[in-house]
Order: C-alpha cells, then structure tokens, then sequence
DNA sequence: GGGGGCCTACCGAACGTTCGGTTGCGTTGA
DNA sequence: TCAACGCAACCGAACGTTCGGTAGGCCCCC
C-alpha cells in the first residue's frame, strides 16, 4: 500500500525549476538549452513552453523567489535582535549557510544576474532585491559603527570583504566534506566580527531553520 | 609627428585577446560569439580565425596566461620572505590588487574554468595551475600553524574565505571609487591577519609593481 | 611573385520559439 | 449511464536565426 505523501514529483513546473537550476548553476544559463532542459526532465523542447513562458522567464522566475526567499528568512532571523555585532553575527552565519546547503540555486543568484536583458522588469527588479537584501548588511555595519562597537576604517569595504567571503561558500562547500556547517558559519562569524574588531562576541547563535528551503534546490551535488 | 610607440595596436592577435577578455567578462564565454568579438576589432568572423585556432583555445590561451603571470608574480613576490604573517600578508595584497587592477582578466579565470571542455587537455592545465597557485596560500598557511604564529580553527576554511574575499574584488572595485587600491590591500591583510589570529602585523607592504600587467586587459571598465 | 592578412560566401548544426494536433482525464447534461 | 465537451499536458515538425568553423579568392607589401 501506498503511504507516501501522493505525487510529490509528479509537478512538473517544480521539476522543470529544479532540473533549470541544477543546468544553470552546473553549465551557465547561456550554454544551457531549452533542449538540454527538456532532456533532463523527460520531455521535448516544445514540452518546456507549456510551463514556461520563455527561457529568461524561467531564470527570472528562480532568482526572483530566491532573492524573496533570502530576504524574508533574513528579515525573521534579525526580527528583535538589537546588538550590531549580534546582528552582524546573524547575517554573516545565515547567508553562509544558505550559500552551503542551497550552492545551486544561490548561484544563479549570484552569478547570472547578467544573463537578464538588461533594462528588462525583471533585471531591474531583481536589482531592486538585491540592493534591498544588502540593506540589512549595511544598516547593521552602520549601526555598530555609529554605537562605536565596531571600529572599521570603511563600511562599503568591510561589508563586499565578508559578503564574498559568505557567498563564496558555494563554490567549494560539500555537506560530506571536512567541515560541518555549524563550523563554518562559527568560523566565518568569528572571522567577521574580527574584521570589525568587534569586541568577545556573544549570545544567540543562528537559527538556520528559519533559512528558506527552495523547494527546487535539487539534494544531490 | 608621430612619436608614440610605434604600432602598439596594430598587433591583431592583441587586439583580438584584448576584445575577448572584455567580452568573456562582460557576457560570458558561451554568450559571447565569434561574431561579436569579431565586430569588436572591425573583422569579420572568418578572419577572426587567422589569428586563433578556436574560441575554446583562444579562451584556453587566455586563462594560461593569466594563471602563469600570477604564479609568477607570486613567487617574485615571497622569495625571501620568511615570516609566515608576512608572507600571508602578501598573499592578500597581491590577490586582491590583481584582481582589482585586472578584473576583466581575473574574472575569466575565476568563472570560465567550467567552459573548457572537461577532460581536455587545456582544461586539465589550468586546474593545475590553479592548484600550483592555490600550494602558495597552503604552504603559508601550513606554515604558520606549525610555527604556532597562527591560531586557526581549520587551515582549509580559513584559505577559502580569505581568498573568496580577495577574489571577490574584481566584482565591485572601481580605480575611481571611494578606496584606493592601497586603502583596500591594507584593510583586506588587517582583516586576513585577524582572521588566522596572528600578532600585529609587521614589516614590508607588497611592491605591487612585480604584479603582472597583462597586455590585453583594457583600460576601461 | 609569393605569402601574410583579410575578405565574401557558405556549410551543417543547433538555437529559442511556435504551431497544429493528439491523448486522456474530469465535468456536465440528458 | 453515457455521450459530449473542455482543457491540461504533451508531441512532432518546422520556423527563422545564429552558431562555430571552412573554402577559396583578392590585395598589398616585401
């Protein structure tokens, strides 16, 4: 008898997302073929169309609920925490972490934002998200700045210094390699807030299950 | 009169590499066509082919070069320093100041790996050069671990994230913006030394007139 | 006069996308 | 109860365009 949860993969707009993702991340969004799409997911090139309305609407569809995904988790994390360096603590462990356990989708995030006409709605509106995303980083290295707990000789540098380091981590973190996730994001945490000669850090640790968890994010690697 | 350096641009086969590292980082490798780079340097697609063999191996050509030009700098750069910190130090300042100073360049070395068709014998080259390039940052790092000058949780951890933040900058750095190249070198070792808890920083600041300048890089951004 | 440098013209393949058609399931009306 | 209908889901074939790359010839300079 049948206990599981019905047709889970039966969706195909899901699997036609999590096979894009997995292609673009893996291959490029420009090397990657409405044909190659279709191959991965059983179905002909004109299959595809029936889902989605184009190929650069598919792109824009996943960065547009990724970048939605980040910021809302963002949002929830930060929701009540008042010191900076907490707070800088919960950025730099969360955007790791995301970075760690979803690495495809965070990189079409980040890497395929030029493949959007530029000028179109929606690169201007996946930069619109973006800069909004960025706003919690920079509100909160010019909150410590401005309480003089953090001691930083410029904001905008410190604040691209870690974000690439955060970002970075999809491009060589394996969930089966040395590191766990708590040790990296405890490592990338002390690391940051020693960029900004943040005084013994303290209290809460992240709540990683408040990260979003893109549903198209295929497991394997 | 005339008395310049005689045909400094005349040189096709430079022109040529200069108009595709431009393009390559712009675009991408798979987004950009012969015929693009063609326009670029007032030829057409088929005299493009006078002066490379294939857009894989003008691409192949590029990143070897790129890749040889840093290993080179680096070693000029550490012979004779002997001071763990001190040669961690240089690491970031020159990895970071190449990648501001070459962006477009770097940028296709960092990205464009994954368009080398795997398995070839191109493909194979530049992992190892990276790999020989990467033996510098362990071996400093390795170093000062041993020597007990470094406390650092994981030697692996602590290299990708110092070496994400540095490669990070050709993202974002702008010769006209609000750092200057010094500004952000010094503050990227500050925090690359904090990050492997080493003792106030020391000695000799990079020359960063051993770092290459690759003749293709355009001026502009 | 011969070769480097570049052209026009073209090839086969692959591209994103569209179109007309078919299948099969769920709902409806008699 | 069952034919009739609607519609989501998909396919095969083709559209016009662009792709990386090639063949052969023209021109100019040594």
């Amino acid at each position: 008898m049948d206990t599981s949860l019905t047709d889970r993969d039966t969706d195909a707009g899901l699997r036609i997302r999590s096979a894009a993702v997995l292609l673009f991340a893996r291959q490029g969004y420009a090397a990657t073929s409405i044909r190659d799409l279709a191959r991965a997911v059983n179905l002909t090139n004109a299959g595809i169309y029936h889902h989605v309305s184009s190929k650069e609407a598919l792109l824009a569809d996943l960065m547009r609920a990724g970048h939605r995904g980040l910021i809302d988790a963002t949002a929830r994390l930060l929701d009540g925490v008042q010191q900076p360096s907490d707070r800088l603590a919960l950025l730099i462990a969360s955007l790791t972490a995301i970075h760690a356990r979803s690495p495809l989708t965070t990189r079409v995030m980040d890497g395929e934002l030029r493949s959007l006409t530029p000028g179109s709605t929606a690169h201007d509106e996946i930069i619109a998200l973006r800069d909004e995303y960025e706003d919690h980083w920079r509100r909160a290295l010019a909150d410590g700045a401005g309480q003089g707990v953090f001691r930083v000789a410029d904001q905008k540098l410190s604040r691209l210094a870690l974000m690439s380091m955060c970002t970075g981590t999809s491009e060589w973190y394996r969930p089966d390699g040395d590191s766990s996730l708590e040790q990296v994001c405890a490592e990338f945490v002390a690391i940051g807030l020693a960029a900004v000669r943040a005084p013994a850090r303290p209290t809460a640790s992240a709540d990683l299950s408040l990260l979003p968890d893109f549903p198209w994010e295929p497991p394997d690697a």
